[in-house]
DNA sequence: CTTTCAGACCTTTTT
DNA sequence: GGTCTGAAAG
């Protein structure tokens, strides 16, 4: 058979006139935005000027005139942008946009590196670790090093992981974040830093991998390794960067890094819209944009297509008295709407009987609940409000926030899985070991060190001696495994786990596990989806499905669910009408985040982001004089960012209690 | 010595 | 609902 040698249709010279007609679809700057192919590019969009419309024709184009789909790389702030997106771009042109690259940085820093990962000594076989993992690992590494039990507090397993993390992607030194960020840590410092370096370790020899590993990884290894970097490089051609103001300075550096053969890079953002600076994103990678690639070209989308000129009035405004100077004021032509109301509400309560009510008016003026959402700035400010909306039989989806892939029994069913994919995973063992009878933290750190002492990692489990009830408890786990480990299909081995999990969950959850183990025979049921465990795992730690399970019993099927958010999670999306509740000093900006300029800025585009959501009506509402038990403080203010906004703005309004006219009859 | 259980405390935002 | 602590139980 002879040998064959594909051509590949890349570079400009095979470029051709587009026959797509997207010139009327079109404002001027989104068509220079959309064809402009070649060079480095930043597009500064504000909320609703189109910016996915115009990432969309732009793909759609490039594939038009000849380009390769899968030259192209899409990288996006979650997997379901990026799909979004490929899915109008089709719609556009036909299916060869499933082809083009796209999804996250870290999920394409994990394709990357189980290609690659050899050349800078990392198994391909690697297990991503997801934020409570790696504080399980912390855990395990601060017991074995005595750490815990000094008379010194050390800190709490979350804030090591923290800190970790936020060193490296904030770009400096455990012991420079310390003192600026923890100086209460101080003390622990030699400590923490011995922790880390075991930390480090740690990964290493069981070849795990954290989320900050994976950026870290990638830019090493296309750094230091000239022919990878330069076949990444040729390979993804044209490469789109959406939410730039939200990358942080590794992610940088990967794109200036990918784009090294040909400098073909256009990144999206709004310095405005920069909301993930506690994890290392700095808007300022917007503005270094063109240091970093000479000869950039700029534009900006200004004009709005989303909200009504109300709305934009009150959004210009907030935006507006901020300290750093966004030069932006958004104009639309739909010049009619509702002014914005400002409700102040009694209680809790009565914030989430009006919130009820109104979407219920909503709705009869036919609004559909899916286009209605209610946003917050933290996930459990909305507990009381879902509640309320149970009461009423309005169903609803609630994103961000606590996450059902999170909770314990989803956990605990997983670590068996992982087990079956890395035996090295130690974090999985030490967390299945713990849920026999009789096994503590002694036992099972013991347990797995033994384990991992061997190849055969079900083989070691078997010849552990142990007694009694211990004994028969590893026993029956390593039949379950072995048997599981033969299983052809993921959603087999999860149900079969599944099974053996459940007499553990009864025991663990005596109270609730019905509704548990409504959530795993969920969780089975996403497995059916796949054919590779190891692509089932990456997606669990890169991608949960991430809508809560709660709400999804929807009362008409017709119609989807009203959305429940946090504003973080409702970042580049649109809905007819928009709640912001809790907007009280204290909780929005919350307590956590008043401490410094920038800190208390952040806030402010926050909720910049969230009004911006709105097309056609915005509610913001706020309980007044509320006793926060977390805080210890009672919170009496409305926020500061909309505090002396004038009426013509905000519209004011007080809730009136039916039932206090009734005052003579109890 | 290790596990288990009861009670106190705290809860930001996410790949 | 989770984590951490201390004390009882194994």
């Amino acid at each position: 058979m002879t040998k064959q040698y594909v051509l590949r249709n890349t570079g400009p010279t095979t470029l051709r006139p587009s026959k797509l007609d997207y010139r009327k679809e079109l404002n001027e700057a989104q068509y220079q935005a959309a064809s402009t192919v070649e060079g480095p590019l930043l597009i500064i969009a504000g909320a609703g000027t189109g910016k996915t419309r115009t990432l969309v024709y732009r793909v759609a184009h490039l594939i038009d005139i000849g380009v390769d789909p899968r030259s192209i790389l899409l990288l996006t702030f979650t997997r379901r942008a990026a799909e979004e997106m490929l899915r109008r771009a089709s719609v556009l042109i036909d299916n060869r946009c499933s082809q083009v690259a796209g999804g996250t940085f870290h999920s394409f820093a994990n394709l990357v590196l189980r290609e690659f990962g050899r050349r800078i000594n990392l198994s391909p076989s690697f297990t991503i670790m997801d934020r409570p993992d790696s504080e399980d690992a912390i855990q395990v590494l601060r017991t074995e090093m005595g750490l815990n039990n000094k008379d010194k507090r050390f800190p709490r397993k979350q804030t090591v992981a923290e800190i970790f993390s936020m060193a490296l992607n904030k770009q400096t030194t455990v012991p420079n974040l310390i003192e600026q960020d923890y100086p209460h840590l101080y003390e622990s410092l030699d400590d923490l830093l011995r922790l880390y370096e075991r930390y480090v370790e740690y990964k290493t020899t069981k070849t795990l991998v954290d989320y900050d590993d994976l950026l870290t990884k990638l830019k090493d290894l296309l750094a230091t390794h000239e022919e990878a970097r330069r076949r990444l490089s040729q390979r993804y051609q044209f490469i789109m960067v959406d939410e730039y103001q939200d990358t942080n300075h590794l992610q940088a550096r990967i794109v200036r890094l990918l784009a090294a053969e040909h400098d073909n890079v256009a990144v999206v953002g709004d310095d405005a819209q920069s909301i993930y600076s506690f994890r290392g994103a700095n808007f300022r990678n917007i503005m270094d944009f063109p240091e970093a690639f000479p000869g950039t070209q700029i534009i900006k989308l200004e004009e709005n297509y989303r909200s009504t000129q109300p709305i934009l009035n009150l959004t210009n405004e907030i935006i507006q008295r901020a300290h750093e100077g966004y030069d932006k004021r958004l104009h639309t032509e739909k010049r009619e709407g509702e002014t914005p109301i400002l409700v102040q509400a009694e209680s809790e309560q009565m914030q989430s009987r009006f919130v009820c009510q109104k979407i219920l008016e909503l709705r009869e003026e036919g609004v559909p609940l899916w286009d209605i959402a209610v946003l917050f700035r933290s996930s459990f400010h909305s507990f009381d409000l879902e509640l309320e909306l149970a009461r009423h039989n309005i169903p609803f989806i609630k994103r961000g926030g606590f996450q059902f892939m999170e909770t314990t029994h989803i956990k605990d069913l997983l670590a068996h899985l992982r087990i079956l994919a890395n035996p090295q995973d130690a974090i999985s063992w030490n967390r299945v070991l713990l849920l026999l009878e009789g096994v503590g933290a002694q036992a099972s750190q013991k347990i797995t060190r033994w384990i991992l002492q061997g190849n055969q990692a079900v083989e070691r489990l078997r010849s552990f001696e142990a007694k009694g009830k211990i004994a028969h408890g590893l026993k029956t786990l390593a039949q379950v495994l072995q048997v599981a480990a033969e299983a052809q299909r993921p959603a087999e081995q999860a149900e079969y786990l599944m099974q053996y999990y459940l007499p553990i969950l009864k025991r663990n959850h005596p109270d609730d596990h019905p509704k548990r183990f409504k959530d795993l025979e969920h969780f089975v049921g996403i497995t059916e989806r796949y054919r590779s465990l190891e692509r089932l795992l990456s997606d669990m730690a890169l991608e949960p499905p991430n809508d809560s399970v709660a709400g999804v019993l929807a009362v008409d099927p017709d119609e989807g669910p009203l959305v429940l958010s946090t504003i973080h999670s409702a970042k580049g999306l649109e809905w007819h009408s928009v709640f912001i509740i809790w907007a009280l000093e204290g909780r929005f900006p919350s307590f956590y985040n008043i401490n410094s300029e920038e800190e208390l800025e952040e806030e402010r585009r926050l909720l910049y982001v969230a009004a911006t959501r709105a097309k056609e009506n915005l509610f913001i509402t706020y309980p007044i004089r509320i006793f926060d038990r977390g805080l210890r403080m009672v919170l009496s203010r409305p926020s500061q960012f909309i505090e002396g906004i004038s009426e013509d703005l905000l519209e004011q309004m007080t809730l009136v209690d039916e039932e206090s006219n009734w005052g003579w009859e109890s």
